[in-house]
DNA sequence: GCAAGGTC
């Protein structure tokens, strides 16, 4: 008989028995899975690693079909769990029948506590015998072996919080986005999925909401007024302390006061030093945010990259939320390692030699699971581009490494100077910022912080005034999110864990919800559109409330307070009113969001591509139908925005030009002439002749009033006066015809080009009355 | 086909 234990995780397994079988233990092999064998106090143990969880959550397959049932019916049937991994289910029921004590030993919290019960329910379908709790938060010596001597007994309460999560997600997930995207299809044909869930759609919310922030600015007009300072010849700037002045009056009372100055009093001079600590150890959230903003990598890449890195054995567990070191954690063996790469050896040599030892500038979070991701061996970039085949992998390994030994290394320290300077009556501000010491700045060089001087002056000196401006300005509109701060929004509002904020981005871009172009994001117009209807029906699916609430529940449920079934029947209630709420706006919704597909199918479909309708920012396209042509909104019967086309004539939608009385495009009609969309042709227009400068060669030989334009047609070209004097020129009608920058010298008309094909091109004066007549010169290509 | 959470 066998003591079995089941960690959460093969690397899990192996650490334990490594400690558990002091370093003596054989690793077998079922379905493919490893078994760690050993002898402990003269028993047998076999301990094994699961992959997270290993069921899941599902519908019964009678409600499997989208069409067949309404999606709302989903709310009142429960759904059931099943076995999703099925090799490691076969390993658990094998170590069972071996089994006199079953140890769960998966990570100590909530999601850990659930999958031990996966393997509890499948091992009891086989053996009856006592299942015990092993809990422990490190792989220490200690902590291990006091973990499994005296086991506790599995929480019920926890692992069942978990359970209620499962359940309530994938109700309102299934529920919402089966209903969203089925509604979309009855008016707009797409394969796409819209999908709305608890974790996902607040994620968006929050691209949304900046967005939108950023649509509905209204920029306000500030003046701001400046001085330039001459201190010897030292030049520097210091702004009047009333910063943004909203009212030009007020500016201009000010530059009243203090216009035509020439000397200006340092009133007031305050030196400081400064210091920047470096920055706490990585937890996943803090690594995410830095490879997207210091390196321009996503989150889910920067994972990805993280894990293959642990599974290299080149750095640590990607997956945490510690940030802070544990007191007996030993960072002595891997600084000597990392001396290896030349780029930390110096860094390395500081930090061993500092006087008072190594510290750790440690972070306040503490939540006993895995360190912070730190290095674990010294490798150059050759080596780890050999190890790891993805893209960035060294430069992520180059990031964890310098994070690692910035945190150990001194506080950078700035002498910051502040100059208050006095033009008669009126004050200024100067500052100043010099780095004295660089510190842990030295081999983190991921954010420069320049230097900004200030002249050395002091107290009571003059100095002179070289010009004082007043600026008129306008306040900016927000900037677009980053995906490093809608990882701290997650963060902060519960949306997700360490481990799925990637994801939930990355569902997202998949859905065509947002994107990302560098480090920041934008919506797009399914995303815009999805969030505004939701915005409008049930707000609170697009904020974090939804997830904070129900994770209240699930909290009571770990405390006890409620039961799983209690949670459950809760949970379900609000999301009924969340689905009713929806089903009420269906209108609203689907208007908007099938009125947004058409649009980027229209969008893709150049040939027919207008532009964007006046009316409800949808697609205008070209709509050909038995009785003719026109122009349309995709948005129709909703919107009827509709524009006439002229009847006959091949159309090019010109997309390099605007028409300034605002039409909606610039057509080209055959070869013959331009239209505009919602205006008409354009040689009906009074703004023609600016659109379309004629192009002149020279004044008219008979008025002299006229200039010569050139008139090219279907047929040939000739030159015709443009005012009604009548006179008209014949042009050679053979070749390429330019007209030239150059002009003649006897009369002063353009020169032109005329190359004909397989001949020298030729370049001559055109007017028949001009002396230079017949001097045409050759040109050789 | 739908969610979110583990892990690979």
């Amino acid at each position: 008989m066998t003591i079995v234990a089941f960690a959460e995780k093969n690397k899990a397994a192996e650490e334990i028995a490594n400690i558990l079988g002091k370093g003596n233990y054989k690793r077998t092999s079922v379905e493919g899975i490893a078994v760690y064998r050993f002898q402990r106090d003269g028993k047998d143990w076999a301990v094994t690693g699961l992959a997270g969880h290993i069921m899941n959550y599902d519908f019964p397959a009678e409600y499997n079909s989208w069409t067949g049932v309404p999606p709302g019916d989903l709310l009142d049937i429960s759904p059931i769990k099943l076995v999703t991994k099925e090799n490691f289910a076969f390993v658990i029921e094998r170590l069972a029948k071996e089994a006199e004590e079953i140890i769960l030993a998966c990570d100590y919290d909530r999601e850990g506590e659930n999958i031990g019960f996966e393997a509890k329910e499948l091992a009891e379908r086989i053996a009856k015998v006592p299942i015990k709790r092993a809990r422990y938060s490190t792989f220490s010596q200690k902590e291990i072996e006091e973990a499994f001597d005296n086991p506790g007994e599995p929480d019920a309460a926890l692992a069942m919080a978990a359970e209620t999560r499962q359940i309530l997600d994938l109700k309102m997930g299934a529920a919402f986005t089966r209903y969203v995207t089925l509604s979309v299809r009855e008016k707009a044909f797409t394969k796409e999925i819209l999908s709305i869930g608890p974790c996902q759609t607040p994620t968006c919310g929050f691209v949304y909401e900046r967005e939108k922030a950023i649509r509905e600015f209204k920029p306000k007009d500030f003046w701001k007024i400046t001085a330039d300072f001459d201190a010897d010849g030292n030049i520097f700037t210091g702004t009047h302390r009333a910063g943004h002045i909203p009212e030009k009056e007020k500016a201009d009372e000010i530059m009243a006061r203090i216009k035509g100055e020439k000397t200006a009093l340092v009133d007031k001079k305050t030196i400081r030093e400064q210091s920047l600590a470096p920055p706490f150890p990585l937890n996943t959230t803090e690594f995410l945010k830095r490879a997207s903003a210091f390196l321009n990598i996503s989150p889910e890449k920067s994972l990805e990259i993280a894990e293959q890195l642990y599974l290299s054995g080149l750095t640590s567990y990607p997956r945490t939320e510690t940030n802070k070191y544990a007191d007996d954690f030993d960072f002595k063996v891997i600084l000597a390692d990392l001396a290896k790469n030349k780029d930390y050896t110096t860094a390395v040599s500081q930090i061993v030699s500092a006087p008072a030892g190594i510290k750790s500038k440690n972070g306040p979070k503490d939540a006993k699971d895995h360190p912070p991701i730190h290095p674990i061996k010294g490798a150059s970039k050759e080596t780890v581009e050999a190890m790891i085949k993805l893209p960035g992998a060294y430069v992520v390994y180059d990031l964890i490494c310098r994070h690692f030994l910035a945190n150990l290394m001194p506080a950078a320290v700035f002498e910051k100077t502040k100059l208050e300077m006095k033009i008669k009556e009126e004050l200024f501000d100067a500052a100043g910022s010099i780095k004295k010491f660089s510190g842990w700045l030295d081999i983190y060089d991921f954010e420069t912080k320049n230097d900004k001087f200030l002249p050395d002056i002091s107290e009571g000196d003059t100095t002179g005034v070289k010009k004082i401006l007043n600026t008129a300005s306008k306040t900016a509109p927000p900037k677009k999110l980053t995906e490093a701060e809608l990882l701290t929004l997650m963060d902060k509002n519960g949306i997700g864990t360490k481990a799925t904020a990637p994801t939930h981005i990355e569902t997202n871009k998949k859905r065509g919800y947002f994107e990302a172009k560098g480090k920041t994001l934008s919506i797009l117009n399914t995303g815009y559109m999805l969030m505004e209807s939701l915005d409008d029906s049930v707000p609170i699916v697009i904020r974090p409330k939804i997830r904070a609430q129900v994770e209240e529940l699930i909290q009571q449920v770990e405390d006890g307070k409620i039961t799983m079934n209690e949670a459950v029947s809760t949970g379900t209630e609000l999301i009924k009113k969340m689905y009713a709420d929806l089903t009420e706006n269906k209108d609203k919704l689907v208007t908007k969001l099938s009125g947004s597909i058409k649009t980027e199918a229209a969008e893709t479909d150049k040939k027919n591509y207008i532009g964007v309708c006046p009316a409800c920012q949808n697609a205008l396209r070209i709509v050909t139908t038995d009785n003719g042509r026109f122009v349309g909104c995709v948005g129709y019967p909703d919107c009827s925005q509709t524009y006439s086309l002229p009847k006959t004539g091949a159309i090019t939608v010109q997309r390099t030009k605007n028409c300034p009385k605002g039409g909606a495009a610039v057509l080209d009609v055959g070869k013959k002439y331009e239209w505009a969309v919602g205006i008409g042709p354009c040689f009906n227009c009074d703004q023609n002749v600016t659109c379309n400068p004629p192009e002149v060669v020279g004044s008219c030989p008979r008025c002299k009033e006229g200039e010569m334009q050139l008139i090219e047609y279907k047929d040939g070209r000739f030159l015709k006066c443009t005012l009604s004097c009548g006179h008209t020129q014949s042009l050679p009608n053979k070749g390429r015809m330019t007209v030239l920058d150059q002009k003649c010298e006897i009369c002063g008309w353009n020169l032109f080009r005329v190359k004909e094909q397989g001949k020298d091109a030729l370049e001559f004066c055109a007017n028949r009355r001009c002396k230079a007549i017949g001097m045409r010169k050759e040109k050789t290509e």
